[in-house]
DNA sequence: CATGAATGAGTTTTCATTCAT
DNA sequence: CATGAATGAAAACTCATTCAT
């Protein structure tokens, strides 16, 4: 009965199974156990492809990284990468929308000491960043109205990201989440847009 | 050694170290030995003032309502309302930092079961419900902006508010607090209001 | 609301829980917690009238011996004695008989190390004893049948009052108690006593 | 220092453990820790091989009903078959009659609630009603003597037994077991059967 | 006499992890 | 590569018992 696969594989499918895990059962059922019955295989086998759960969570975050950059990565208008930065919140599927709300785990970070809770910060810090720069740039561009305080925005856009997220992880969205998403950030872009770029 | 003080006393403080704990170090350090260890007291102590750790869960959810209520329970403009529940997210001394982080830690599960997810997605709703009754008037008080799509302000209002707690949290405002509350509240408050109401 | 009675009452009370606990429901609700409750009391008044629960358990043994003892002290025709001794077991009202069943609980005794087991053996040997004496003095007077065996019979007599007793406890008894202890005893002493006796 | 043992090898390990504790040293000692120390292994081992204590008594029932129907198997004669189920009480070896004892410890319940002592009820029930069948074949064949009264003589049966296996266990039978053995039988069966069948 | 507070020593279990097969 | 067996360490309770009030 036993099936082997590639270590690759495996570590794929383990760190895919922590991730759904965390994200629809909580942390504390985040055990090499349950991790092991989703994949299904033994709760020793993990261990021959992971050397202990840190590794794991470190896997997960790499994979959450790799997520919020290709997020980051677009290019463009500063004002159409700032939407996809936002809306990616929202467009994500199930695993992607598992793996995001990790970023406000603050919790599952703590088994890896300091460093944990440092790297997630950090994580969020690059969304920061990059909303940062894409207003500055539109600002500079004189695309955005001129009371705008950058800061204050940056704040106000990773915000709606995070208000979005947990609006579809709580399943309140007042719309279909298409529809949502068009409303929502139609109502941040022309909050922070000058009038007439609008028309 | 032992220092014996009223149940009522005790109870706050296991609630408060409790808090705290789960605040600064994660769920995973949610522990009977660590919360007697914080409160000065031995683990079997914790289960003299509290059946087991639900109660305390379920306690700390208490307080974490009064804690939200009492930001909600504001009256005047609905403008000044928001704004207080905007700034209550910020201005919250430690402990209240600590315990509304935990609206945001859908991990506490425990043996709650899905009681406790559901316990504070339901809080999170309550914040919604707050945002969009104080939208609703603003915008029949011909307040708001016209294009304003009022489900999409709440969400640019409750994400601000995430935004917020979580920019504190990770040390990242670029200013005073005080002085981001007033930059962050007047960017939102710009965003969402008629022009000529500002003046 | 604190009820304050003498301590000879409160040992009373005390022990008849413990007696009444461990018939009804078993070793393992043997503790200062439930006695304490069904008495109506809190566990720590407990130990302000015995010294440890040891000392309860010890009470319990000397309750347990007055009750046999009182079976055995009965005089008259060594047949008369025996058969009083048989339906002693199945006669004893509820707290007797939960008394009663302690003689088969050797779990109880192990708390009190090896003395606990060499006090329920030394009461159950009193009964053998007893039963010894009546057949001895019954075959003196020629009232039992030649070929009976005493060593054998007392194992006969002594079987059937634990038979009686665990008959009753399982409520299986097929007839009234009263009729039960008529149609048993009249076996046992039928298959004892020399025929022309029975006229 | 590990020695590794099949599953099966250590499931009876633990269970032997198991009866021989609750037999020797009382079900207060009925505890993963006395029975790890008692096979050779550590406390987790055992619940690597049981789900829960539970499992294990409920493994310890299953043992003693095998026992028991063992010894109501058997066929032929009907006073045949009641002697050899009289003279299985004592006859056990060790286990056995550890095992046996079980049948008068109402304790187990652990939590098990009261499906414990149903259970151990129902077990004494099985053995009264295979004496009541052999009774009432033998009384069908004559075998009886006519005044005999059937449910009384299945609690002088079943109660003997008792007496034996309780005797043997006090330490207190007056003669070698094989010779008590005879002579207690022979007891029982001359108060049971007809004169001239026994010649 | 009665009790609330406190605790040391268990007790059952869970979990990550190691190792031999 | 995969897994069953084994375990140390921790976690949530429980319980008898002590002490101050």
């Amino acid at each position: 009965m036993t099936i082997r696969k590639s270590t690759e594989e495996r570590r794929r499918e383990i760190a895919d199974a922590a991730i759904k895990i965390i994200g629809e059962r909580g942390l504390r059922e985040f055990t090499a156990a349950h991790i092991a019955q989703e994949v299904g295989i033994k709760d020793a086998t993990i261990f021959h492809h992971f050397k202990d759960m840190n590794e794991i969570i470190l896997t997960v975050f790499d994979r959450l990284q790799e997520v919020l950059e290709a997020a980051q990565r677009s290019n463009g208008d500063p004002l159409e990468r700032l939407e996809r930065f936002v809306l990616s919140r929202l467009h994500a599927v199930t695993i992607q929308r598992g793996i995001q709300s990790l970023l406000f785990s603050d919790q599952i970070t703590h088994a890896l000491g300091t460093e944990g809770p440092r790297r997630v910060a950090a994580l969020r810090n690059r969304g920061r960043d990059f909303v940062r720069s894409c207003l500055r740039e539109a600002a500079e561009k004189g695309l955005l109205r001129e009371d705008i305080d950058i800061e204050g925005a940056v704040i106000l856009v990773t915000g709606t990201a995070m208000g979005f997220l947990f609006a579809a992880k709580d399943g309140v969205l007042p719309a279909s989440a298409d529809e949502m998403e068009r409303r929502c950030w139609q109502t941040l872009r022309s909050a922070l847009v000058r009038r007439q770029v609008l028309s």
